[in-house]
DNA sequence: ATTAGCACTGTTGGAAAATAAGTGCTAAAG
DNA sequence: CTTTAGCACTTATTTTCCAACAGTGCTAAT
């Protein structure tokens, strides 16, 4: 691959981004100072490699995903933001009332907003969380709420109805055991804690302890289980890329859509969870005519994930530096707010 | 309106919603016993009458949306609920575990299933909640939460982060002082409330007394504000039915089901609010190719809708029969809690 | 190594023709 | 007065054909 080759699918790449047609020799002579034919020379080259395909034997080359893989790793300069990208993003983070969470869910909505891809935030509770009490809140004689709250902040809440051999009294000197017991413990280690440490000593002490305990047994588990929240914008703006103009591709692709939590899952081996992470096509694991730009984030004891959804031929450097600047701009908070 | 002449409309919807092929003469001359022209005169008077359309000059008959309506009030045979479906429901309501918000999302999803239907729950903790207390948890010098719990057993928390001239017992004192002052409080009326009554009271014992009001005003009105839950299932469901065959048609529509949560709003003035409502193409004031077929529910201090959104083509009296056996499992649920 | 020239190939769009489904109307029959 | 057979007519759908087009691969010359 010399430098005249490395242009030339640079060039095709980009200008298939923009365009979203199968190139032609002809278009690219004029940047090259060569003639229609010498491109088609250094094309076939390029199909050979297998970095450019045709979609039938007189067409226009159109990247593969090998290409756009060599694109992205060797080709593609990495883009500062632009301004007025910065300045939609800027005004959510100028807001410092905004808990983190809620304004990472912000960006992602502006970003799906401004691209015209499917945006998503899945954001979950992580296990460096640990239990910092559970309280137990009565309703009346038989209703009472569980309340479990980690250090982090992260807060769930279970209501359980008491069948009529319970007394709230004894729910309530249960989670005093507990939060004397179990205080500072991870939240993932807190179930088999309870199991081995906790349901010995309840049972000495309370009536009826088995249903007591399932009761509070339920509600880590539920916060274990539950605590993750999914975020889906521009669900629909994807359809508007020009690639998916059949129904046949639309039905399919919508299908899919309905539920992405499998984002967080892929995952290629030997990487750094924590990059920025492209996946095109097939190495998506998700449908072979899409790309998707995914980083992890940490903060304040939440695990999650950002991703951008869209065609393969999407901007790559343009989302690549919308989701760096968003996570640039997380890092400050989290220092300035003095947490994680 | 003879009784052949309904017996023909309705023999027409049904077809069309079976087919969701324009309906000619020919095809219902066994039905009944007559000649394709008889049937084409009585169609003339119908389309006349304006419950049925044509395509074109030539094709056959579509029901309008006149033509579902009456088809709806008068025509529709109230079908019971089928033993196979029911089955499929009644799982959910065997599982007595179930808190009664998630049996009625777990039926909305099987309801899509086996209806192909995209279905919807918009559930919201309602006015006739009463404040029960607040709690605060401090997570360490300069970050609370705050736990707004009803007598419905509604529980929301938000997270702050202490401005260093702000102490946490101050923030706790606040608390006590609220709870005394507005247990039992309708939800809606503590905001008043706190700026009324409480806000003077604080102010004399507490220092900063603006900032840590701020922390309690804000938790109450993301408590009104944010406790809303939206479950949609089975978008791309309804993409499945073949009217929806055009790519433009099919983005329109992905494009409305990102926003679903006016459902709730829709109503047509002196309606009862508490019947299934059907509201067919215009009527949904959604989109004029759908219909909306929707059942607000109360249980245990959550207001909510349930609904299912399809063609104008769909299967009316299954749905109703869905919708109605779903609502009915619930009431009776309702009263074996001895909830609401 | 580059390029002009040319034959070749698949796509796209439109026109024309054939087919099919179903109507409205007329006139006759019941 | 209602029903029906018959037929001309309309429109949608599908197929076929053709021309225009964009772009390629290859060859031979530069």
């Amino acid at each position: 691959m010399d430098e005249r080759r490395n242009n030339l699918l640079k060039e095709i790449v980009e200008v298939y981004i923009k365009t979203a047609k199968p190139v032609g020799s002809k278009a690219l002579c004029s940047k090259f100072n060569c003639s229609s034919a010498t491109i088609r020379n250094e094309m076939a080259v390029l199909e050979d490699l297998g970095y450019i395909e045709k979609n039938h034997i007189s067409s226009g080359r159109v990247p593969s995903e090998a290409g756009y893989r060599y694109y992205v790793e060797y080709l593609m300069e990495a883009e500062k933001i632009t301004g007025s990208d910065m300045l939609k993003l800027q005004k959510i983070f100028a807001n410092n009332e905004l808990e983190l969470s809620d304004a990472i869910t912000k960006c992602m909505e502006i970003i799906s907003d401004i691209t015209n891809y499917t945006s998503v935030v899945l954001g979950k509770s992580s296990a460096d969380n640990a239990l910092l009490q559970v309280n137990i809140i009565a309703l009346n004689d038989n209703q009472v709420v569980a309340v479990v709250c980690t250090d982090k902040g992260n807060v769930e809440n279970k209501m359980f109805n008491l069948p009529n051999n319970i007394n709230v009294n004894e729910v309530i000197k249960t989670s005093e055991i507990i939060n004397k017991m179990l205080v500072g413990t991870p939240i993932n280690e807190v179930s088999r804690r309870m199991e081995e440490e906790v349901k010995p000593v309840i049972k000495r002490q309370i009536r009826q302890y088995e249903t007591v305990y399932n009761i509070f047994y339920d509600a880590f588990n539920d916060f274990v289980v539950n605590n993750s929240n999914i975020h889906v914008t521009g669900r629909a703006k994807i359809f508007e890329q020009p690639e998916y103009n059949d129904v046949a591709e639309l039905k399919r692709l919508a299908n899919k859509l309905e539920d992405v939590s499998f984002i967080e899952k892929v995952s290629h081996d030997d990487d750094d969870e924590n990059e920025i992470k492209i996946y095109i096509g097939d190495e998506s694991e998700f449908d072979p005519n899409v790309t998707i730009i995914r980083k992890k984030y940490h903060i304040n004891g939440e695990d999650g994930t950002i991703a951008v959804i869209g065609p393969k031929r999407m901007d790559y450097s343009r989302i690549v530096s919308l989701l760096e600047y968003v996570d640039e701009k997380l890092d400050s908070r989290k220092e300035k707010d003095g947490k994680d």
